[in-house]
Order: C-alpha cells, then structure tokens, then sequence
RNA sequence: GGGCGAAUACCAGAGUGGCCAAAUGGGGCAGACUGUAAAUCUGCUGUCUUACGACUUCGGUGGUUCGAAUCCAUCUUCGCCCA
C-alpha cells in the first residue's frame, strides 16, 4: 500500500522546513496544498518556498496558476488525484504539505460531485443578491431546496447564493447532490499535524510579517495591485497593504492588521484541524520523533 | 495660587435620575464550514460551571433620593487656561 503523509498545522508553525526535511528522508517530491501559493506572483505574501528550496526538491502546485484563474478545493482533488497516481508509480510514499483546510480535506476525504456554475447563472445570482437582497435569496432557497434552508448559515451569503446557483443550474436541490459519504483512496493517509504554544505561534507569525515586509512585501504588493479585486489578492498580508496604499491605514497599521489577520487565520486553522481525530500532533521540532512515527506506518 | 474640563468594562468611547451589567467599535475567546475557503459567517466577552436567576461595578469617600454611572460635597489624578 501506498502512503500519502499529509504535513499540515496553522500558518507560520514551520511547515516547510519538515516537509523539505521529508521529503530529502522518504525521496518523495512535495505536494504543496496551500490555495494562494499556488498563485503565480504572490510568493513573498504568501511564504512560499524560496527559490532555493524549489531547486532542492521538487514541488508541484507552487505558482501554477495566473491570478486571474478559477480554481476550487474539488479541481485540487481532481489534479491531485491524477497527479498523485502518476507519482505513486516511482514513489511508495508522498508528502502532501500545507495549511488549506479544505483542501486538505478535499484530498483525504474527497469532495461530492457537483457542477462548475456557468458564468452566466454565477453573474444572475450575483445581481440578485446585490438587488432582491439576501432574504429574497432565502426565500427562494426555501422553496427548491427546504432541506439544506433548514440546515445552512442563512446569514452567510456566499453559501446561500452558491446554494441557489446549484440549484438553479441542475434544477434540482443542492442537497441531493451531497453524499455525505467518504471516498476510498488507494493509497494510506498518515496525518502529521504541527502546532506550537500560541505564544510562540503568534511570535513567529509577528516576525514573518516583519521579514516579508524586510524582503519586500510592498514592492510585491504594488505589481499585484491591478489585480487587487481578484480572488486569488483576497488573501492576508495583500489585501492590508493595498489598503495602506489607499491611505487608509498607515504603514505601521497595516503591518499590525497582517500580523493580527495572520492570527486570526491561524486560530481558524486550528479550529478546523481540532475537529479532526485521525491528525497526530507533533511539536515541529521534534523531528526524530515525527519520523518515528512515520516510519514506524510506512515501514 | 486661581478658573475650567475630564475620569465609564482589556482599549477607545456613548450614556447625564429608573427602560444600565451599561450602546458602538477595536481587541480577545469559542465555533461553523462540501466548489474562488488566507474566503465567508456565527456566538460569547464584570463575577457566579448553566440562567428566564443571583451578586459586584462606571476614579475614592460621604451625602441627596423610593431609586444614582447620571445630582450635591469633598478628595485624588490627568488635560487646558489665568497667574
């Protein structure tokens, strides 16, 4: 049996340097599984890996798209899929790394079937929203999907209109396209979760955003700024610095938002992976012992 | 030395007799999550494990009042003004 050893844990814990440490120990390439280091130009924003770590191991999934690119945690699943069967034929273990929750999940779990909306129904729903308004939205939810109505975030409005453009483009309730069921993968799953003192995180996260800034954050941020209303540029560490080149906050400001969106981010994380049983949580530090584990599966 | 103004929960800041454990924002904490997820959304945030409940708060002290964060006296600290 084949062994996907996924490196996961909030933003900043260290992540990286385990994964590169693994990767040379199990001679696997690295899966990055990060939904904004794939973005082509965000590199300093987002702590991809330098240059130098890219020469030294193969990674896949790092800068692959354009900003202007539509991606989604199912395409993931589906390229990672592929990708990793092909791997999987010189390779008896891979490492999966990065901090995407729900791609993660989109791996391990797989993720339900469902139609890409056409752009056309997107933009009518969109236009809806901004013109009937959520509750008109909720209305009509009620009405061609009574089930998922009873159990959605009715306040979230990003769900309620992508559960009406799912509905309105197959016809049918977006419920009835949810499984609920896991998918086999043909290969084992071993979940290193990484995770440090929040203290410690939070020091760590403080002076990245410095060194980002140090390497430069600003400059980077001023190439990506036509792009700023894109999805891929809705990311932390970007979104502040524009700001602050709107004049809305001063730069020291706007450092003290990354670093405090950056915590925010990381407790989200967090909460997610805590959810998650089958993750066996290591100090990043404690190297020999996370190989042991690993090991000790992969044999 | 004299005059005026301010003092509110972690911070900022509303409230100027009962509807006040006290608006709002920030920050903090917790949570949700099946298609742009570093997104989006929710709850809690004086103490009492839970409260439709109880108890202690609005610089200190003392008073007025059935009732005070709100009125009076006085003290302390801070800011401004006249000396």
């Amino acid at each position: 049996m084949k062994n996907l050893i996924v490196i996961l844990g909030p933003t900043g814990v260290g992540k990286t340097d385990l994964s590169i440490g693994c990767a040379e120990r199990y001679g696997s390439p690295i899966i990055s599984c990060d939904s904004r280091q794939m973005y082509n130009g965000m590199t300093i924003g987002t702590a991809a890996p330098s240059q130098e770590l890219l020469s030294r191991v193969k990674h896949y999934f790092i800068g692959n798209l354009k900003l202007t690119d539509y991606y989604s945690a199912a395409m993931f699943e589906e390229e990672f899929m592929t990708l990793s069967s092909t791997l999987f034929k010189e390779h008896d273990a891979l490492i999966m790394c990065g901090g995407s929750m729900m791609y993660i999940d989109a791996v391990c779990n797989g993720i339900d079937e469902i139609p890409t909306i056409t752009d056309e129904v997107r933009a009518k729903a969109m236009s809806d929203y901004n013109e009937l308004g959520l509750e008109a939205l909720c209305d009509e939810l009620k009405v061609c999907d009574p089930d998922l109505y009873n159990t959605i975030d009715l306040k979230n409005h990003k769900r309620v209109i992508h559960a009406i453009e799912v509905c309105r483009q197959t016809g049918r309730p977006f419920s009835e396209l949810r499984t609920n069921t896991k998918k086999e993968r043909p290969f084992n799953i071993i979940k290193i979760g990484l995770n440090i003192e929040r203290e410690r995180l939070f020091e760590r996260i403080s002076k990245r955003t410095e060194q980002m800034i140090a390497d430069g954050l600003i400059e980077e941020s001023k190439t990506l700024l036509p792009y700023r209303n894109l999805n891929s540029l809705n990311t932390v560490g970007y979104k502040e610095i524009f700001a602050y080149f709107d004049g809305v906050f001063t730069l020291d400001e706007a450092i003290e938002k990354i670093k405090r969106n950056t915590r925010v981010y990381a407790k989200k994380q967090l909460t997610w992976f805590k959810r998650d049983k089958s993750i066996a949580w290591f100090d990043p530090s404690d190297v020999d012992e996370i190989f042991k584990y690993i090991d000790a599966v992969v044999g």
